[in-house]
DNA sequence: CCGAACTACTAGAGCGCTCTAGCTGACTTC
DNA sequence: GAAGTCAGCTAGAGCGCTCTAGTAGTTCGG
């Protein structure tokens, strides 16, 4: 187990000098076609692999990407798969920094500075806003996926007012008039959730009515025993992790779905199993305009706009209906 | 958006040597309480913080683990907390390396490799054989949840056959007699858990039946769409995502849970809100044990054993009951 | 057949840190 | 009071790479 082989080993072996190497190796102009081969073959033999921190360190531009996630949330690992591809592309590598009930943000932040990325792309990340621009002083910073009101960072999302209103009018449109909306309390884009459900309801003169939800499919399945003995004739749930949640009470409460109450999810990411009527948020989009965004931002171009909102679309599936009554 | 301050800025500013800056900053002896204060004052006033890149390089050792994962798994997102913790506490920094449909598991590896870290922590990396020796032989390698029949590498897991016994003899106990298997196809511990089953049943002279599953939920759906019309009295899964698949269905398709079927889960990934009655693995302590694997390998500590089992057990919540008939 | 222009390559500084070796001066010790 | 000890500090090499500046060698127009 004797320590990784270097440049020099390659040049030392190939008869070049360490520059030349270096020149093969990361496939730039400077060297005949004859000694870029020979200098690969080489390398190849002895096992050589460019030393990541070092290449960092030297270059005038690392050309790194930073991006925090939420581990074990379907929606953030599709939009950390687009990154990686697009990041890809444009020729950046990417680092990522877990978000974690133990490892808050700014301490997943912090280690992306640490790496000097040159970039960063927040997934996940639910910083105060005076905290967040001063980040964003510092560095090209894209949130996805949530609005923020800090002018100092580009932001990437759906509409979630949008989406909202398209969940909204399906369920009028099949004929509902009692339509219950859980919300994800402080989660990204709740409030902005909430705030559309609300108008919605009152463009049709009907009654909104919000119970206290969250992320997660305990979050759903809570607000599910408060309505299960009275349940309104459809539901409207923050995102598809909490529908999840509360159809299994509702299921196992004895109402049926659709039949008895209609669910509509929001994020697509459970849904195919499911057959959950939902808002789907594209995420190899949305990825891909937060990578394009922070290189644009990194190679100067200007963008006078700071937010990109893309809009949601509805994905009927099985879970809505007309109501019974 | 000037560059960022260096320990020269910091040395400089505070009157000081570049290697008493270094000296505070990693908090090691060789400096009195006077100056360290000073220093730390310093750097905090001028927003000072070290270069991981710069220091990963000039360190004689790295301190610095890789951990492959896939994102999209609750269980591998509670071992990735449990591996930041005890990482942390043992003084070792982590770097992630997703692995995803399109970034496969060598790539994920080789990344972690640029990286130099001195072990790699596989999560969710499926590799063959000799590659994962090849690669045990070049650092210490620990391979979390999963077992291998490479001897260069060391594994950290709990038994599958344990698990499944439990299972088995929970629901035999119970009274059921006709348990059906849907398994994980070549995931992870699939294939002991296959066999583990098969001769759980035969112990009791009952006849195994295994219906192809995977690992998602979508696996679960689709092997209860085959089971739905002529179901067996229990049902034990590959997963708790499977089962939650195979609720879905069954719930969907007019089966009560547990009255007419009961379902057992694995990894009491999803288990709380759904009242599954499922196979726990201890995720924090799986973590923590591969973490002190890999650091134990790393300081020369003479560990005979490559593998630890972990036992895992069996969570009885409402998913279970004995059969009607 | 001379200088310009270009290609193929090299020397060497420098990225920001760590770490060894050594230096200073105050304090013991006999 | 000479020698030893030790805490507190510094100089400088070096980690493995990139990149600028520059050196040979070849081609080519006039």
């Amino acid at each position: 187990m004797r320590t990784h082989p270097t440049l020099e080993d390659v040049a030392a072996r190939a008869g070049v000098s360490r520059a030349l190497v270096s020149i093969v190796m990361r496939g730039v102009p400077g060297a005949s076609a004859a000694t870029r081969e020979h200098v690969l073959r080489v390398a190849e033999q002895i096992g050589y692999r460019p030393d990541s921190r070092a290449r960092l360190l030297a270059g005038r531009r690392p050309r790194l990407l930073g991006v925090t996630l939420t581990l074990n949330h379907p929606f953030h690992a599709d939009l950390a798969e687009g990154i990686y591809s697009s990041a890809e592309q444009l020729g950046y590598e990417v680092v990522l920094s877990a978000i974690t009930p133990q490892r808050e943000p700014r301490r997943a932040i912090d280690t992306l500075l640490d790496y000097r990325c040159e970039a960063a792309i927040l997934v996940g990340a639910l910083v105060r806003e005076p905290w967040l621009s001063a980040l964003g002083e510092r560095l090209p910073v894209v949130v996805v996926g949530q609005g923020t009101r800090s002018r100092a960072v580009d932001v990437v999302r759906t509409s979630d007012a949008a989406g909202i209103r398209l969940a909204v009018e399906h369920l009028v449109e099949l004929g509902h008039r009692n339509i219950t909306h859980i919300d994800g309390g402080r989660g990204p884009g709740a409030a902005a959730r909430r705030n559309a459900y609300r108008a919605g309801l009152r463009r049709h003169g009907l009654t909104p009515r919000v119970v206290p939800g969250g992320q997660s499919e305990e979050d759903g399945a809570s607000a599910g025993r408060t309505l299960v003995d009275n349940p309104p004739t459809a539901v409207l749930t923050y995102n598809d992790r909490c529908a999840v949640g509360l159809l299994d009470v509702f299921v196992r409460g004895g109402l049926a779905v659709p039949d008895d109450v209609s669910v509509v999810g929001y994020d697509d990411s459970q849904a195919p199993y499911r057959r959950l009527t939902t808002v789907s948020q594209d995420a190899a989009q949305l990825a891909t305009l937060a990578v394009q965004r922070a290189v644009a931002r990194l190679e100067g171009e200007t963008v006078p706009e700071r937010e990109t909102v893309l809009t949601p679309h509805l994905i009927v599936r099985g879970t809505t209906a007309a109501p019974a009554r």
